[in-house]
DNA sequence: GTTTAACCCTGCACGC
DNA sequence: TGCGTGCAGGGTTAAA
């Protein structure tokens, strides 16, 4: 799950999970559960910190979602690749991996189920998030006002790495993970494999502008939902944006925009999804 | 400084 | 049919 569908996720759990409050939380007996919750050393370190709180706020911090509650703790979630929360009743049975289920004292409840375990929840206070580790250094978001292309030029020439791998790096630019950044790269024009203090001004700023235009268009098209990768929002619906995917996973298919195929590399354990005409 | 590989995990596609 | 193998991927870490 990267930046598209986390905002998506985010926007579904502040519209349905904020305001509610908390009347029971389980953790599945399960080893994959425990490593969930992998922070906490027993589940009721975790739950004891969630139960009769009112959640208050929905925060995402590159692909983290924050939910804020109303004693100042916060959960923090990162879905991995497979992580999802879904919402529930009592009478939906669970999802094969479940490892939390959090109920409302208003009625239905909240799944959160991994089969991977590359994801990860756990409680802290709001005046601790500055403390961990993994939040510390999260990168700026491509989406901030802030975010402006004079500054993301500026840090591009400190660097040189290859663009696809600098893309990635949630230290350099948060959010981006294989699908976007082989998408991104597309709409820039720029090869996989382009150093990134090699880039001129305007190709920074096309850059740029793929970056914003790809991301919002995403989220607007509400994530991508791939065969293999059985990402859907809050309420179990898939994305749209597959259709839409100019280059992640259409090796040999033509270039929508030149019809050349599409070519895949592995570059450091990852596939690279590139068209070799538009690209250079 | 940059790059690579291994690790964590399960489901699925593939070949035999 | 059923088994083994390889791959997918986010992020961290150790090693090159």
């Amino acid at each position: 799950m990267e930046l598209p569908e986390v905002e998506v996720m985010r926007r579904d759990l502040e519209k349905d999970v904020v305001g509610r409050k908390v009347a029971t939380a389980d953790v599945r007996a399960s080893r994959n559960a425990m490593r969930v919750i992998r922070r906490h050393g027993k589940r009721k370190e975790f739950t004891d910190r969630l139960v009769g709180r009112k959640f208050t706020k929905a925060e995402r911090r590159g692909k983290y979602v924050l939910l804020h509650m109303d004693d100042g703790d916060v959960l923090v979630v990162h879905f991995g690749m497979s992580g999802q929360f879904v919402r529930g009743t009592k009478r939906v049975p669970l999802p094969q991996h479940t490892h939390v289920v959090i109920t409302f004292v208003q009625g239905g409840d909240l799944r959160f189920f991994d089969p991977r375990t590359f994801g990860e929840m756990f409680v802290t206070a709001a005046d601790e998030l500055g403390k961990v580790r993994e939040l510390q250094h999260i990168a700026i978001d491509p989406l901030d006002h802030v975010f402006t292309w004079n500054a993301f030029g500026g840090a591009l020439t400190q660097r040189a790495t290859k663009m696809k791998q600098l893309l990635m790096d949630q230290k350099f630019v948060s959010g981006l993970g294989n699908i976007y950044s082989d998408e991104v790269l597309f709409g820039a024009g720029l090869r996989y494999d382009r150093l990134s203090d090699s880039l001129s001004s305007q190709e920074v700023r096309r850059l740029y502008r793929a970056m914003q235009e790809v991301l919002q268009e995403a989220i607007r098209f509400r994530g991508t939902t791939l065969d293999d990768d059985a990402y859907m929002d809050l309420f179990g619906k898939p994305g749209e944006f597959q259709n839409e995917l100019k280059v992640y996973g259409r090796t040999g298919l033509p270039c929508r925009r030149c019809r050349t195929p599409i070519q895949a590399v592995k570059i450091s354990g990852r596939n690279a999804f590139f068209c070799p005409q538009c690209q250079s």
